[in-house]
DNA sequence: CCTGGCTACCCAATCGATTGGGCAACTCGA
DNA sequence: TCGAGTTGCCCAATCGATTGGGTAGCCAGG
């Protein structure tokens, strides 16, 4: 009794009616519409037999004939930077629930942070149909957007946020003032930033947020303590090494704006013989699970990465429902851990 | 020019005939036929012509109503365990560049590795009227493989294997012998195996091949040195609590089959005042991009990642043309850092 | 002049679901 | 008893691309 899909047979509308001796318009109307209509396309009795053929045959409707002629697909186009970023892994992974949850399935493509790539990725979604996109790659200044926009795609910007467009972020400013006063209350001075990339909101809010904390709270940041940077290890390792060599006196906090990039950046101290947590306290971002297990725990940042994808499948069906829908920011909150959690003499 | 194909007026076939006073069938056979239909199918003057409007209107042809048609979607469903495993995000990328390059389109779904969630993931792909399938989460022993198989679903393994089936893995068992030899040659003669789950052939035969090799070589391995587990830092992190609990004398080395198993271990040895690297050797299985990053950078089997990925797809195109195909297996090397460098005291 | 074979196209059915418009048959109120 | 309304269903066009089967016009050979 579970033919259904694929190989054999697939069932169609058609076949239900005419084992049923109705017209296939009918059987759609039952099977697919609000209950107020199918009330009105058959009897009580009919939609129940139909109802007990479609589960015995395992009818599942063409979703490629549905959307011909509907014109929508219930697709939604994701484009990251790359998958294998545990961050947006994690966002997707609410994204692909909620989805899901609303009858939507997902495409996802990596972008690599290319502008090239972002447009051939962002083309050959439309060419698919999808019916609108979740860009967690955006850039900041990037005419892509504006295009889109002008073209009418509907569209929803997830993890990095660019003024203007609807948006499910952290709220990365906050997070960057929680390290601020975190790292001033413990008593450090003397703090450097790995910034991130500066065409990612990401990167700028969380810096930005830093800075303007730490010197509303009385502090200084002299220019070349912030550094910006790749957010993977490679990229925490070069900028730790770069504000080794170039700040005198040594920074006694490090706060990177990703936790891949701290990451990094506790490799590179480790190197020069500086122990992370006594030396210099380390402090990173969206407290992905490695944080919590490294051999020295690392103090960071937790962003709702989860709810955040959710969140922006949430805005796109309001898009997608003509609604008019502003920017989100959820609350992130601190986690301290071993890395920063010893002070600096005072 | 660039109406192409979102929210504005989308160009279909017709709108090309009808702007150039042909048949909407000559200039699908113009745009969408290999060369000797095409040739049949039109004067080159004309074929031009055609080709060239349809790069000025931005005409893209909608797979809605060609996949109605043809009954292919190019489309592959992707089902692995979870997208935030970097492993599996990273073979999804040779996945990706690989499909793309043979025109095909991506799903991917998360399962879990819950058999409820396997079945429901597997049916909803089937729902799109996926071409085929890639599996990366299969389970030994499984049912579901063969009610596919006798439901005439094209689908490869990837990343796990199980007998009878066409998959593209890591060459595992080899894998764990490298280990084996690494560590017997530095001189351990008392270890243990964090070896994963016992439903994933990746554990299995890991654990298989570390075993079998270290028996060849005259060492012995006691039964409650070998402690499954889960794939994550938690999971190594307990098996190597109870490793540190039930074996006495202390193992010397530690083999885990999971990178970040590997990293749960090192925590835990850490916590216990073990000094990785010096007191203790472990190896981990992946070579992931943290291995060589982490404060004590991990020796670690580096499995080709991406290349699985792209083979899988190149099977599964293989098995969609009709062919028969054979398991493949890729070949491992091992990297061997800190975390092992040292040996036992011979 | 007739036949046969090209060349360069056209025609129309088809895939499966959706949906605006019908329209019988029956009910009910006046 | 008539008209209006309701119930329960059918009809047929439509979405856009594909494809098997034509066919008109032309040229060459016999």
């Amino acid at each position: 009794m579970e033919e259904s899909t694929a190989g054999g047979r697939t069932v169609t509308l058609k076949d239900l009616a005419n084992e049923l001796g109705i017209h296939p318009s009918t059987v759609s109307r039952i099977l697919h519409s609000g209950s107020e209509v199918a009330r009105g396309a058959a009897s009580v009795a009919t939609a129940e037999r139909v109802r007990e053929l479609a589960r015995k045959r395992g009818y599942s409707p063409d979703p490629q004939a549905a959307g011909l002629r509907t014109r929508r697909t219930r697709l939604m186009g994701v484009i990251v930077p790359r998958l294998s970023d545990l961050v947006l892994a994690i966002m997707y992974e609410g994204i692909d629930e909620a989805a899901a949850q609303l009858g939507y399935s997902t495409f996802v493509m990596n972008s690599r942070d290319d502008p090239e790539e972002q447009r051939r990725k962002t083309e050959s979604m439309l060419a698919r149909r999808v019916d609108g996109l979740i860009i967690g790659d955006a850039h900041l200044g990037s005419g892509l957007l504006r295009e889109l926009s002008a073209r009418k795609v509907p569209f929803v910007l997830m993890n990095r946020r660019v003024p203007g467009f609807p948006s499910a972020t952290c709220d990365d400013v906050l997070g960057g003032e929680l390290v601020a006063d975190h790292l001033w209350s413990k008593g450090h001075r003397n703090v450097a930033v790995i910034a991130g990339e500066p065409y990612a909101s990401t990167a700028v809010d969380r810096t930005a947020g830093f800075v303007d904390r730490w010197r509303a709270l009385g502090g200084t940041i002299p220019r070349n303590a912030v550094v910006w940077s790749r957010f993977d290890t490679a990229g925490g390792r070069e900028a730790a090494e770069a504000i080794l060599a170039h700040c005198s006196p040594r920074p006694t906090a490090l706060f990177a704006v990703n936790d891949f990039a701290a990451i990094g950046a506790m490799g590179a101290l480790r190197s020069h013989g500086i122990s992370v947590g006594h030396d210099v306290a380390v402090v990173g971002f969206n407290d992905t699970s490695l944080a919590a297990e490294l051999p020295i725990p690392l103090s960071s940042v937790r962003s709702p990465m989860l709810d955040i994808g959710r969140t922006a499948v949430q805005l796109l069906k309001r898009v997608l429902d003509g609604e008019h829908v502003d920017p989100v920011r959820l609350e992130p909150s601190l986690c301290v851990r071993e890395s920063s959690a010893c002070g600096n003499a005072v």
